[in-house]
DNA sequence: CCGAATATCTCGACAAGTCGAGTATCTCGG
DNA sequence: CCGAGATACTCGACTTGTCGAGATATTCGG
């Protein structure tokens, strides 16, 4: 295989990669009763940590008025707490719950231990191949 | 860095790139005007190749008369095709539209050429410990 | 202090998606 | 052939999620 045809190989085992994690998420979402903007949402506390209802209305494209209800459902359910910021009262602090999110990443358990599998045959000099390249992927 | 210390910042950016990549396709699902359900089709029928209305109502969780529903939508909107199996006319078999997935990609288009250039940076070696590490976790 | 601006929440109306039961068409074994 | 089973589709009722306008609470500048 030369480099252009490794790259190539690359972006569609990638492609690969996120359809079949979209999937997932999609089904784990569903099993546990959480709606399309509920994940999402939940996907953004986790990105970014701690966020106020504005913000996540911004990033959702959603209307803070639904937004209120999305947080009432996740926090219903245990997912976030809201927390009223002491230095601006007007402001609330939505944080995910981590036991909670420990909870969900149960959910995800396979496909971690597949990765822990495929990467215990890797030795130091690919791991860190590996890692360069994710850290690079992710812009971080 | 040691190989466990690798190991788990492999680990975490697989999650930070799977949340950025459910997050990604959901907004571009919405800018296209694309439901939940509707996407998560195209996403089945992206990895699995076309399959029966009957198949992806399996797949989904959803009923038949739900998915014909979402057929319809995606057909009107030029995604996928209907055609019916001439070995056995009460099948349907639904596959994607190759110009409309294409143009689909186009929203993809700053993600791909970030990861072109993450791997312009690789030597043809390295390039192979990336490759040989996707396809063993896409399992193929 | 006071008025304007900001942040969140409330709630009735509306839109979208889904179910479920029934219908139409087709296949296959006897 | 014919009846049972399989496959997809139709459509009315219902659930869910979302919007949008207004209400409430808080901050900030002058």
């Amino acid at each position: 295989m030369s480099a252009d045809e490794l790259r190539t190989a690359i972006q569609r085992s990638t492609l690969r990669f996120i359809a079949s994690a979209v999937l997932h998420n999609h089904a784990v979402a569903q099993r546990v009763g959480l709606g399309a903007s509920d994940s999402q949402l939940l996907s953004l506390l986790n990105l970014h940590g701690p966020l106020t209802p504005g913000r996540l209305a911004e990033h959702t494209g959603l209307t803070t008025g639904t937004v209120t209800g999305v947080i009432d459902r996740l926090e219903a359910a245990g997912f976030v707490r809201r927390e009223r910021d002491t230095a601006d009262r007007r402001r609330v602090l939505v944080t995910p719950v981590p036991e909670a999110m420990a909870a969900l990443g149960e959910h995800y358990r396979e496909h971690a231990e597949h990765l822990d599998a495929v990467l215990a045959a890797r030795d130091e000099a690919q791991l860190r191949v590996i890692a360069d390249f994710l850290a690079d992927l992710t812009g971080s």
